[in-house]
Formats: C-alpha cells, structure tokens, sequence
DNA sequence: CCGTAACAAACGAACGTTCGTTTGTCTATG
DNA sequence: CATAGACAAACGAACGTTCGTTTGTTACGG
C-alpha cells in the first residue's frame, strides 16, 4: 500500500487547479482537501490561509510571465525575433501551466489590495514589454506607421490570454502550430 | 425624500452588477441586498433563488449577443460589411451592458449543468457566425487564402471578448474610435 | 544497530461566522 | 381593502480556521 504524503507544493498546485476551474470562492478547504484525499483541516499542516494558496498561485503566474517577458526582451535580432518570441513565450507558460495561467488571469482581483497592486503592477510590465517591442517594429519598419504600439498591445494581449480558455491539450493545433497561427494573426494584424 | 420600491428588474440589475465585479460567488444576497438599501432577505420578494439570479443576467447577456449576430447576417453588402456589422454590434453590446456582457463571459460556467449547456450553445452559434462571415470573405476573396475560418473566428473573438477587462466609458476611445480600431486590427489580420 | 526523541502530516471535533433561504408580520400604495 | 414590498428573526448547512491528538518517518546518542 503506497501511502504518499503530501507536499506544501501539492497543496499549493491542487490548489492552483480547482481556483482555475472553480474559481476561488467557489473553492472550499475542504474541496480542496479532497482533492488531495485530505480533511480540509489538515490543509493548515502547510498553509497559513486559504488567502495565502491564491497569493502563492498568482505570484508564481507573474514570476512565469515575467521571466517569458524578460527573456525575449533580450532576444537579439529584428524586432520581429522579438515580437515572435513574445508570442512563443507566452505561449508556452499558457500551456505548460494552465492552472496557475488561469488563476493568475481571473482570480487575481480577489486579492486584498497589497497583493494585487503587486499583480497589477507586474501586469502593466508584461504589457509593457510588449509595447517596447512593437514600437521598435513600428520605427524600424516593420509595422504599419499608424498603430498604435499602446492600443495594439493591448489587442495582441488579448489574443494570447484568450488561449487560458479554450485550448486543450489535446486539441488540433500543437504547440508549434499554436505559435505558428498566432504570430501570423498578429503580425499580420500590425503590417 | 424619494424612497423608490424595488422592482425585479432592479434587483437583476444590480445582481448583474456585482457578480460581474465580485463574481458570482463572491456575493451573496446580502450583498445584494445592501447594494439596493434591502436586506438579504428582502430579496425574495422578487426572485426564487440566487442561481435564478444568474440565470436571468446570463440569459438577458446570450439575448444580446444572439440578436446582434442574426442583425449583421442580415447585412446586405460585402463580407467585409457583414464582418464590420459583427464587431459592431459586438462593442455596442459590452460597452451599453458592461455588466451584463461581463457575467455572461465570466460567470457563465457556475451555472448548474441544464443552464449552462443552454449558454454554451449560444456562444457556440455566435462564434458560427463569425465564422460563417469570415468563411465568406475567404471565398469571396476578401480574406487571405491561407486562414482557417475557425481558428480566425476565435482568434478575432478573443480580441473583441476582452473589451470586458479593460473598456472603460472615460477611457480615450469612444465607441466609433474603438469599432474603427477593432476593425482595422481584425481586417489587418485576415488580410 | 538499536531505541528514542523530534518532527511533519493528518485526523476529527469544535469554534464562531456567514451563507442561502423560510417564515410571519408590518406598511404603504393603488 | 388587497397586495406587493420590506422587515426581522430564525433555520440548517457550509464556511475558514483552531485545537489537541495520533501517526509515521527521520535523525541521532548509547
């Protein structure tokens, strides 16, 4: 009989899961004690509060999105490069963590208000990489000459954090294909 | 000193309000109720039951975005003029229902099974028509050869149903400005 | 190598509070 | 005067959390 005990970080994942699903105040303690085959009382074993798992989900939702920001900022080559290692990045911490993706986009606003003007704060970052990389495109010519690098950003951004809600692993596109569609869409929507 | 009676219609409003900023399950008919100057209880004096509540705002947000589909399908002209009416009526439904338009996009799956089947089905039939516009102008020379109708429809809803996060009635873009600029992105991105 | 102390993980009961909802009563309006 | 709207008290269930205790494992001194 394999009895396998449980981590801070399964808490902390199973946690990330049913917040993606269920949302945070449609999870339970003792839902989440299930989950893991636990009383909701033993959760407490490794956590401090139930506050305290959705801080730690959606801080590590922006760590993932700024470090992908970080990283392709730094990519050397045309803006283009750039851009689609935005997408490409993005991409693949959307699908290689789709629960805390999903709990970083549409749980965060039930943080108090010290936690979430962090998240704000590295959100408005993320966007902002975005529209560095689009201003470079647009005055290195390789976007149109009337977007707007704001706006647009704002537009691509929406494109990519609409995947958190119907891709599926098993779905028809790969990441490859995921990647491939999206960059043309975009840089096709800017030129 | 005016002390306005509450009607149904109120309590719906109101209900569309805060579970579109709070969630669904973050308020409860307290909430509610101080929202309108009632206690909790006073609220089943109109309505059955919380779910019937979300019912109502999900349904009335379906309503909407079905009659604005049928409205630009019904468009003579081009495929381009079809798919101009679609983003259109898009941005006239969420910006004159923000919260309306907000619970049925978010809050939608906390809907029991029966109900939520029902919504699904209607996004489903709103994506159809998006698809069925670009598939038009595909064929009809309009739109790139190379897309694919369906992945394009998602893509170019992804870019509309965001509008929800970050619309706001003070913001620099007026309505025309946003459709011209939706449209402009969109219509870019399949050209 | 053995025995024991320390520890982390989980239990199960209970706490005070809030939840959605029901009930019975009052009050104002049409 | 009938009725719809609101009140106020109360219901049982569920909530997040705390508590004292038990269990299994790990580390170490003799």
């Amino acid at each position: 009989m394999v009895t396998t005990r449980n981590t801070r970080d399964d808490v902390v994942q199973a946690a990330g899961r049913l917040f993606a699903e269920r949302g945070y105040h449609g999870t339970s303690m003792r839902d989440l004690g299930s989950e893991l085959g636990l009383l909701g009382s033993s959760l407490y074993a490794h956590v401090s509060s139930k506050q305290d798992l959705l801080v730690d989900v959606v801080e590590e939702g922006a760590r993932l999105f700024e470090a992908s920001a970080q990283n392709a900022l730094a990519v050397e080559g045309t803006p283009g490069d750039r851009f689609r290692a935005l997408i490409s990045g993005h991409v693949d911490v959307v699908i290689d963590n789709i629960d805390v993706a999903r709990t970083f986009l549409n749980e965060a606003r039930m943080l108090d208000h010290e936690h979430r003007s962090r998240v704000v704060a590295a959100r408005d970052a993320y966007e902002g990489a975005f529209r560095t990389v689009i201003a470079q495109g647009v005055s290195e010519g390789y976007f149109r000459e009337d977007i707007d690098p704001k706006t647009s950003s704002i537009f691509v951004l929406s494109v990519l954090n609409a995947l958190e809600r119907w891709y599926r692993p098993d779905g028809p596109l790969d990441r490859d294909a995921l990647v491939d569609e999206l960059s043309m869409f975009a840089a096709s929507a800017l030129s």
